[in-house]
DNA sequence: CAAAACCTTGAAGTAGGTCCAGAGTCAAGG
DNA sequence: CCTTGACTCTGGACCTACTTCAAGGTTTTG
């Protein structure tokens, strides 16, 4: 398999799986006579658990991490488990901030009652001074 | 008023400050004989507006497009309600994902019974095989 | 008058990629 | 055999919104 078919198979793109290589998710791929990377099954695997990781919004050193684990399987998990209730808090923050700011940005839209021009416009008035 | 006294008014680092002018947020300021940049009133009021727009989540380019309001006071500013309309969907769609997201988590953080070994963590078996 | 606190510049680094130019490779069609 | 188009290669620039750094110059304070 090379590169475009193990893109398709994992959606991704070509570039991004490059990148990976480069910063040591993907180990190096083996190479045709003509230079172009291959690739088998058990890369296809490694590349979808980062892209499911990704979709969970972890880090790449966090993906790093768990990799290890995957990597070294006579390890004990625990460590597995404290980095996904991390990242679990970490989310409900970011979604408690951004809920916050929403309220605050609808509050802001209703200050405007009807469009003016932009010297008297209610809503960069609000900016200026909250 | 030097930089660093705009900049602990702001609170904003002095770094930050020399970056908006960079870009061309802030006017380039005006310099003492010795060089350095001077700031009045007019400074802090335009940047604490682009530290609220930015406390507020917007990126430089929608607050650039937000400060060409203030500046040309006579334009109709109905764009800038619809750039707040924008910016209001946009965030809860990231909240929205970020919801759906913590769920999974949370699932995922319940299949691990027992820590063991990582060959057998059902963490990263789910990781593999979702 | 020296040390501390402030200021200057340009460049490089961060995360997680994306995009590009310029060149090489390969299979199918004429 | 030749061309065309799809694919791949490399290295490097670019994106956001800053932050950090090095190596110096200036001003204030004790």
């Amino acid at each position: 398999m090379r590169i475009g078919e193990l893109a398709k198979s994992a959606q991704t793109r070509v570039d991004t799986i490059r990148f990976y290589e480069r910063v040591g998710l993907l180990p190096k791929a083996a190479r045709t006579a003509s230079n172009y990377r291959t690739y088998s099954g058990v890369h296809l695997e490694r590349l979808a658990f980062i892209r499911r990781c990704r979709g969970l919004d972890m880090s790449l050193d966090e993906i790093r991490e768990l990799l290890k684990f995957c990597d070294e399987p006579h390890r004990k998990c625990g460590a597995v488990n404290e980095l996904l209730d991390r990242h679990i808090v970490e989310v409900e923050r970011r979604i408690h901030g951004l809920q916050k700011l929403a309220r605050e940005l609808r509050r802001l839209s209703t200050v405007c009652r009807s469009p003016a021009k932009a010297k008297d416009c209610e809503v960069l008035k609000a900016l200026r001074t909250f």
